[in-house]
RNA sequence: GCCCCGGUAGCUCAGCUGGAUAGAGCGUCCCCCUCCUAAGGGGAAGGUCACACGUUCGAAUCGUGUCCGGGGCGCCA
């Protein structure tokens, strides 16, 4: 509806530069928006004020030329100029209540759109270590990724869902480590636990598997593992003792028994998450192995070429990227004077693998703590050659568990932290997808327990579910009282639909395809979430004005019809944000 | 010290990328089922959009500076 407008001022526009009212050459692009106030009619444009001051005139007076050039329009009641030179349409009642057979005859399609035309696009999301459970920060990068990826999708994007698996890394070798010391605790060792180590309890789970699965095996004395060690925390530094305990663990075990080991922990944790997920209604295309990159020689690849292309050079026996060459505010190591390479040179690997796998945007949603990160890796693809800007990074904020008013504490290593599986399991897959992408990323998430929890009002998933709901239950109650509806008769009595409340909804339901663009082009899926609550809202003040199932034909076939197509669009939307509609509360 | 995010009603937040008289929810107060689920609805009160300049027809929105809160700045990943 809102193209309609522009599509008639455009062709307008062009006429009065051919009448010499306007200057020739580029005209700018039409912002048609909806209206705050009733009284400036439904739809108003701005371009005559824009265009004043290039044409010379007055904008009241553009204004009437532009109008006097719009061609007729069947959508449209009338055009009026108001205040500085807006220019008001008002849409004709026929216009808004073909929107309920649009709604219908689309039915999960409506509300998709062809802005993405097709372009590939990667978001990749979540892309936690491996090194144990998703915790309550992940799943907020979950449901706000899955649901930018989602909208991406129904705005016509081909949309490519990542998960980055850090199997490689040092965090992996400290859990295989802290696996292999669980382990020698259930062999009879006593040992003492690095301060450094990962303490959770899926820690001793995975080294009870790993005893049933080896047996003693991997049996060693705890005076041989320890033998000459430097000193743990706090008398030394945690860092070089934990290093030193897995250099010790892959002398005694061997490649062949460290691998079995590592990989335990490994495929425990991620099968895990990846279990996580899918209950969490979060599904990928593919899961992207760090591993896999060296075993490509990738990464060696990327440094080879930041190497000739003189973006590098040696200090302290290391490698460095200048970045600061592109804005980063220091150089970055790319090996390390150990000749190990950094994640950083990984993470260049990668993500040059992601252009050159032809998508031409790529989506990365990070936590906001890695914020320092994103100039380093734009630095890397211009120095690369590539163009960073087909890169977009979002960075979430944390979300804050709050329970009674009080905060939830967490802290990572410890054990102690809130898993995302707990969360789901106290408020539920829905509360938590939506509680989740209420709040835009970039602002922080108070995440309220209580009220994710409490079946009111008060609670914005109940709410709009209960819409739902409740034409569900109308639609029983019809059947029921053996009363009668099609939809081709209810076509013909569109025009009943005549009270503000019917106005309302249906200017509601006409928006849907203009949020759910918008929030896929801003990566802004808090915009859906508002929306259903408005649109939730409008449709239980309908309910508690208006009848429904009146003895009228006309009427009821006209109502029944309406709220037919607001189901659909609740639908539609909760669905967009990985949340279910259920039809009996 | 540098960087990122935020500052809008008592509280939690929107504000459609610069538009017309700044909006929701919660909380407070008042009211509404003989009726399709009261898990609902209606109404009232509540504002120096942190502050100051600047940009222009027009600023909560853009720019600069200041103040306040949260987070981040490893040859960790």
């Amino acid at each position: 509806m809102k193209q309609h407008i522009v599509d008639l001022i455009r062709p307008a526009l062009e006429r009065l530069q051919q009448a010499g009212t306007l200057p020739s050459g580029d005209l700018p692009v039409v912002q048609v928006e909806r209206t705050r106030d009733k009284a400036h009619g439904d739809f108003a444009c701005n371009v005559a004020m824009l265009l004043a001051k290039p044409a010379r005139r007055k904008p009241r007076e553009l204004a009437e030329q532009l109008v006097g050039a719009l061609a007729p329009s069947d959508q449209v009641a009338r055009v009026e100029i108001a205040g500085p030179g807006f220019i008001n349409f008002f849409m004709t009642p026929a216009a808004f209540q073909a929107v309920v057979p649009a709604v219908l005859e689309a039915g999960e399609a409506y509300g998709h759109s062809t802005v993405g035309d097709g372009k590939r696009v990667q978001v990749e999301f979540v892309s936690a270590n491996p090194t144990g459970p998703l915790h309550v920060g992940h799943g907020r990068g979950a449901a706000y990724g899955a649901a930018v990826a989602d909208l991406l999708a129904a705005a016509g994007f081909q949309v490519h869902r990542e998960y980055y698996v850090n199997d490689a890394g040092r965090q992996m070798d400290i859990l295989a480590a802290s696996v292999w010391l669980r382990y020698l605790e259930l062999c009879g060792e006593p040992v003492p636990f690095p301060a450094n180590g990962y303490r959770g309890q899926y820690v001793f789970d995975i080294a009870q598997n790993l005893y049933t699965e080896q047996g003693e095996a991997l049996h060693h004395a705890i005076a041989n593992v320890l033998e000459d060690l430097p000193p743990d925390a706090p008398e030394g530094d945690k860092e070089t003792y934990i290093d030193a305990v897995i250099g010790r663990a892959k002398k005694l075990l061997g490649e062949a028994g460290y691998r079995a080991v590592f990989d335990l922990g490994l495929d425990s944790i991620l099968s895990d998450i990846r279990q996580d997920l899918e209950e969490f209604g979060v599904a990928y295309e593919e899961w992207f192995s760090e591993r896999s990159l060296t075993a490509k020689r990738k990464v060696e690849r990327a440094i080879e070429r930041l190497k000739t292309s003189k973006h590098t050079y040696e200090k302290d026996g290391a490698l460095w990227f200048r970045s600061s060459d592109y804005g980063d505010e220091k150089d970055r190591v790319l090996v390390r004077d150990n000749g190990q390479t950094t994640y950083f040179a990984s993470d260049i690997a990668y993500h040059m693998d992601k252009l050159e796998r032809g998508f031409e945007r790529v989506i990365d949603v990070w936590g906001a703590d890695h914020h320092g990160y994103v100039p380093r890796v734009k630095a890397a693809l211009q120095a690369l050659g590539d163009d960073p800007s087909k890169l977009d990074v979002l960075l979430v904020q944390f979300a804050i568990l709050y329970r009674g008013g009080e905060k939830v504490q967490m802290s990572t290593r410890s054990g102690e932290f809130v898993t995302l599986r707990e969360l789901r399991g106290e408020v539920g897959n829905d509360a938590a997808r939506f509680f989740y992408v209420m709040r835009k990323c970039e602002q922080h998430l108070d995440f309220d327990l209580d009220l994710a929890k409490s079946e009111s009002a008060d609670n914005p998933v109940y709410y709009i579910q209960y819409a739902h709901a409740r034409v569900c239950s109308v639609m029983r109650q019809l059947a029921e009282k053996g009363l009668d509806f099609d939809e081709q008769t209810a076509r013909l009595y569109l025009d009943r639909l005549t009270e503000s409340h019917e106005q309302d909804l249906l200017v509601s339901l006409s928006r849907y395809p203009e949020v759910v663009e918008a929030a896929a082009l801003n990566h802004e899926p808090h915009q859906l979430a508002h929306y259903l609550r408005e649109l939730a809202n409008d449709f239980h003040t309908y309910y508690n004005a208006h009848q429904f199932l009146v003895e009228a034909d006309d009427l009821r076939y006209a109502r029944v019809y309406l709220i037919l197509a607001v189901r659909q669009v609740i639908a539609n939307g909760l669905g967009l944000l990985g949340v279910s509609a259920p039809e009996t509360m």
